[in-house]
DNA sequence: TTGTAGGCGTTATCAC
DNA sequence: GTGATAACGCCTACAA
């Protein structure tokens, strides 16, 4: 492999002045640069990275940690890659499973200056850890977040989930079960307060909601559940397009109705939602992961791109 | 950051030293090593991997390519994610899109000794073109592929389909329309010779087929067809769970009942059709990606790994 | 406009 | 067992 000495001895210049060239910096006679030129393409020379990096402090890699990649993460994590490669960066993966460790592996890279920035899309490890990594580069997560040390493209479920409610009471529902994730997330929480003034905005009393109702096969189990009910309620929210799909699936396999019997809301609009044809609510995760690599490259490059504006929008199927 | 050299002073000992310690090579003073090892640990030092990378010529990165990643992918992926980050690899990804040249980019990246190897999904330029680069470094891929230089693991798609058509007879099933994918792909003409032998070995003449069925659009529209026809076929093999998951919804909107209508057999055994109760068959993509990292691990580091076997089997729900 | 020299942080080859 | 010393390939003041 030519590196920039062979570059130089044959164009009869220094390797400064190579430098120059490949970087497109400081001056070179127009004359001399077009020789430099023609040599590497003939020599077919490409700058080795390693060295780049060394003397540079950066490699051009975007860390992305997350214990595992379901749907919605893959879509977060296409859109991310698209951006970065746009810009000449890479990408690197970082399955943390259930690691701790395994995160903190990944953001040592950070430290040691094998990747640039890192995009945190389900933590593992306390804020406060994490947080001690953001001055060796920019962290950005996918998470909620108030802080000025990592930054967040998080969406307020609040509003999404107000949206799922007030549709189904628009379609008559007034015994919604809500189905929630884990009581401790934020997320939770939020979707709770949502219900709340749902309730109190219309003066709804019916208050039957389950938690830790996040897959597939959870939702399957409400169906069972809704048949054993006297007094049975009219519609479902859920967490997600899965304990939708779950739901719905079974529902349907017991001859049940849907929507006539009750309406199913599901999050997300992933593939799934679109097949079983379930309403859903729909939020713009490729305008999130466009707002994490803005605010990478911001940060990097000291730019001054404004982020996109974030909304969610009710996607009316048959399930309501 | 602390770098080797001030590890070496504070420990009284040349940055020589420090280098054996960390990389276990050499002879080393039990007592040296012991204090070097504490100084390292107060200081919090980690070596600077681009200076090892310069070094080497070696970054631990591995490199997967894809045009796009889809749930069957995305499995691969982790997996190999897993055993590779088990042996202190790391993962880049390279998303090609449709863009011939983002994917001589990921193959540049060897070259330049970004990463140390790469395992192709779905190949967009030549094999002939991409065969070149594997001088730099190993080269895996999960396509069809007879050759020396580009390693393969591959599973004979004749063997999962005659599996798939067997099924179907045994369910007294006689006409049965193939849904192909693409004709030119060497996945379809092993299909398309399953079923040639199939028909052979239980003299069937009924041969109905369709090509370019690839998505859940192309799956929905059979349903419609079906309906049509005058001499009703009494099954459908399809390419994928994502083909038979869009029959098979689209026929139960129409009120059809499955299988009594007709059998559907879904192939890749991915969430869809555990969802669906598709009958599918299934492969094990997490031995196929490991034994890519196996053959990738073997050539880099001269071990003699042997390879998982691998071998298709049939799930059977309710759609057959 | 170009060249020189020094350094980025490691590893590897020798001597000692 | 240990320590100089020379790479690895590139970038960047600074000098010319």
């Amino acid at each position: 492999m030519a590196n920039i000495k062979d570059i130089a001895r044959l164009a009869g210049v220094s390797a400064s002045t190579v430098s120059r060239v490949i970087n497109q910096s400081g001056y070179v006679n127009e004359k001399t640069r077009i020789t430099i030129e023609k040599i590497m393409k003939q020599l077919d020379y490409v700058p080795n990275r390693n060295a780049v990096s060394l003397k540079t402090g950066r490699t051009g890699f975007l860390g992305i940690v997350a214990p595992y990649f379901n749907d919605s993460m893959n879509l977060l994590l296409s859109h991310f890659t698209m951006a970065a490669q746009k810009e000449g960066y890479n990408i690197s993966l970082f399955m943390t499973l259930n690691d701790k460790n395994k995160e903190i592996q990944a953001f040592e890279m950070l430290r040691r200056k094998q990747i640039d920035a890192v995009l945190l899309l389900i933590r593992l490890n306390e804020w406060s850890v994490l947080e001690q990594y953001a001055k060796y580069g920019p962290v950005v997560t996918w998470q909620r977040l108030d802080s000025d040390i990592i930054h967040s493209v998080y969406m307020n479920q609040y509003d999404g989930y107000t949206l799922a409610l007030e549709h189904l009471y628009k379609k008559g529902r007034r015994k919604i079960v809500n189905l929630y994730g884990n009581l401790e997330s934020l997320n939770t929480r939020s979707r709770m307060k949502a219900y709340e003034d749902f309730c109190k905005k219309y003066n709804i009393h019916y208050n039957e909601n389950f938690h830790g109702i996040a897959s597939v096969k959870n939702g399957e189990n409400m169906a069972q559940w809704w048949l054993k009910q006297k007094e049975k309620p009219d519609a479902f929210a859920t967490l997600s397009d899965s304990v939708a799909a779950g739901l719905f699936t079974k529902a349907q396999e017991y001859g049940l109705d849907i929507p006539r019997d009750f309406s199913v809301m599901g999050f997300d609009d992933i593939e799934i939602s679109r097949l079983l044809k379930l309403t859903t609510i729909h939020y713009p995760i490729d305008l999130q992961a466009k707002n994490a690599f803005i605010i990478i490259d911001n940060i990097l490059n000291n730019k001054n791109t404004p982020s996109f504006p974030l909304s969610f929008h009710l996607v009316e199927r048959k399930s309501t």
